[in-house]
DNA sequence: CCCAAGATTTGAGTTACATCAACCTTTGGT
DNA sequence: ACCAAAGGTTGATGTAACTCAAATCTTGGG
C-alpha cells in the first residue's frame, strides 16, 4: 500500500479503541477525525519535545515506543515513564504552556498531532470526549502514584517485577505475549525509571533467572512464572 | 459572625485566586458560585474520602491540611502529597469512578465540595473554567514528575531540602513566612512522602540543625540558612 | 492534674544497594 | 567485515539508610 494512501482518520485506526472514547455518533467521529491535524514521524533517538518547548498539542503514539524524563540542573535524569501505541503524550505542557519534561523515541515511532487549543473546542461540544481526555489525565495521576509508592516504598526485586508485571499487562492490552516481550529500553533507563543503578538492575534480572521466573536474552524476556513475579510484588520482605 | 451567614459563594472566597481562574465576568463568577455545592468539615484525623470509595465530586480546599496516600496490599502506605489551602483534591477518582487513594485531614479542614458532572457541564460554557480545569490536571502531573525525581534520584538530605522549600514556596504564596513554619504532619508521614525512615528524617534534621541550617522545635520550624537548603538540592553528591 | 499512648530522638549494629573495577557482548559506521 | 563505542554482566568493597533498641518528650482523655 502507498503510505500517501493512509487516511489520517480516527475513524478507521485500529488504535481507536485504545486512545479514544467508545461510543461516538457517526458525526461526532468525524469531528475527531478533523482534530488529529497531522501525523509526525519521530526517529529512534530523537526527541518530541524536549523542556522547555512550547507547547500546543497533545500526541497520541500510533507506533513506536517512547520513554518521558526529567532533569535535574546537576544532570541526574529520572525517566517517568515509557509509552507505547494508544497512549497520549504532552500532558505536563498544559499548565504553563511549556513541556516540562523530555520525550524520546526508544524505536522508530510515529505520533498524531492533536492541536491542543482545537481539542478543547471540540471537546466543549462532544461531551464523550470531554470526559475522555478528563479520565486520560486522571489516569496518568493514578499511573504516577504507584510509581511513587514502587521508588518510594519497594525493593529492588520488587520494582522490577512489578515493572514487568506492568510492561506485559500493557502489551497484552495491545494483542501481544503475555510471556514474551522486547525491552526497548536499556538498563540503565530501566533504572533510572525504577530508582536503581544498572548494576542492581543487572544483578536483579540475573536473581530472577536464577529463580527460573524469567528468561533473559539480551531485551528478549520470557517470563516462565508470572506468578512468582505477582508474589514478589504482594508478599515482600521475605 | 455567625457561622450560617458566611456565603458558599467563590465570588468573595479569598482563596478565589488561588483555587478559581482570574478575569471571569461577573456572570460567569456567578455560575461558578453555583456550582460549588456545599462546604464539608474535616475533622483532624478523619478522612475526606478513602480507596474504592465512589467519585462524584472534587474538593477544594478552604482550610485545613491533607495528606493523600496509598496503600499496598501488605499494608505499607505511601503518602502522595500534602494539600493545603486552595489546593484540589480528588481528581484520582476521575478515571475509573472510584477514588485510588486516601486522603485524611492532618487538621481541622473544610472543604468546597464541587459535583464533578455539574462542573463537566459548565466547563462547556465557561472556556475559561475548562482551560484552569486542565491546567489543575497538568500541574498535578508536573508535581508528581518532581517526587518521582526526590524518589528515585535524592539523597536523604536532599529530599528533606526540597520537601521544606516546597512547603514554604507554598506557605509564602498563602500568605505565611518564608523562614517560619509549622509541620502539619509526623516524622512518619514526611518519611513515607520521602520514602524515608522516621529514624532517617529525625537524623537528617538533626543534622541540618546542627549544620545551622534549621531550627527545630517539636512540629515548629525556622529556616535559618534558606540558600543553604537550596545549595543542597542543587548540588547534591558532595 | 496525671498517666498511658503516641511521637521523637539517639545510639549501635546490619544490610540493601551503590560504587569501583574488570571483562564480555552487541551494534553501527566506515 | 572490522573495530571502536556503547551496552551489559559480575565480583569486591563501601556506605547511606534501615533495623533494633532504649530513653525522652508530648499529648489527650478521664
Amino acid at each position: 500500500m502507498n503510505p500517501q494512501s493512509i487516511k489520517v482518520a480516527c475513524s478507521n485506526c485500529n488504535l481507536r479503541e485504545l486512545c479514544m472514547p467508545v461510543d461516538l455518533s457517526n458525526e461526532d467521529l468525524a469531528r475527531i477525525d478533523a482534530l488529529v491535524g497531522a501525523r509526525r514521524k519521530v526517529p529512534k533517538g530523537e526527541s518530541l519535545y524536549l523542556n522547555g518547548a512550547p507547547f500546543h498539542a497533545l500526541f497520541a503514539i500510533r507506533t513506536g515506543f517512547f520513554k518521558t524524563s526529567v532533569t535535574l540542573e546537576d544532570g541526574r535524569e529520572q525517566v517517568t515513564g515509557f509509552q507505547m501505541a494508544g497512549e497520549i503524550m504532552g500532558l505536563d505542557g498544559i499548565v504553563s504552556d511549556q513541556h516540562t519534561c523530555d520525550a524520546v523515541a526508544l524505536e522508530n515511532a510515529e505520533v498524531c498531532v492533536i492541536p491542543f487549543d482545537k481539542m478543547e473546542a471540540l471537546s466543549r461540544e462532544v461531551n464523550a470526549l470531554q470526559h475522555h481526555v478528563h479520565k486520560i489525565m486522571s489516569r496518568e495521576i493514578v499511573r504516577e502514584h504507584g510509581v511513587m509508592m514502587m521508588l518510594g516504598s519497594m525493593r529492588a526485586e520488587e520494582r522490577l517485577a512489578a515493572f514487568l508485571l506492568n510492561l506485559t499487562t500493557r502489551l497484552h492490552a495491545r494483542g501481544f505475549s503475555r510471556s514474551e516481550l522486547v525491552l526497548r529500553m536499556t538498563r540503565e533507563e530501566i533504572g533510572s525509571y525504577l530508582g536503581l543503578k544498572i548494576e542492581t538492575v543487572s544483578r536483579t534480572f540475573s536473581k530472577l533467572v536464577d529463580d527460573g521466573v524469567l528468561e533473559v536474552k539480551q531485551k528478549n524476556l520470557r517470563i516462565l512464572k508470572p506468578d512468582a513475579l505477582r508474589e514478589i510484588v504482594n508478599a515482600p520482605a521475605c
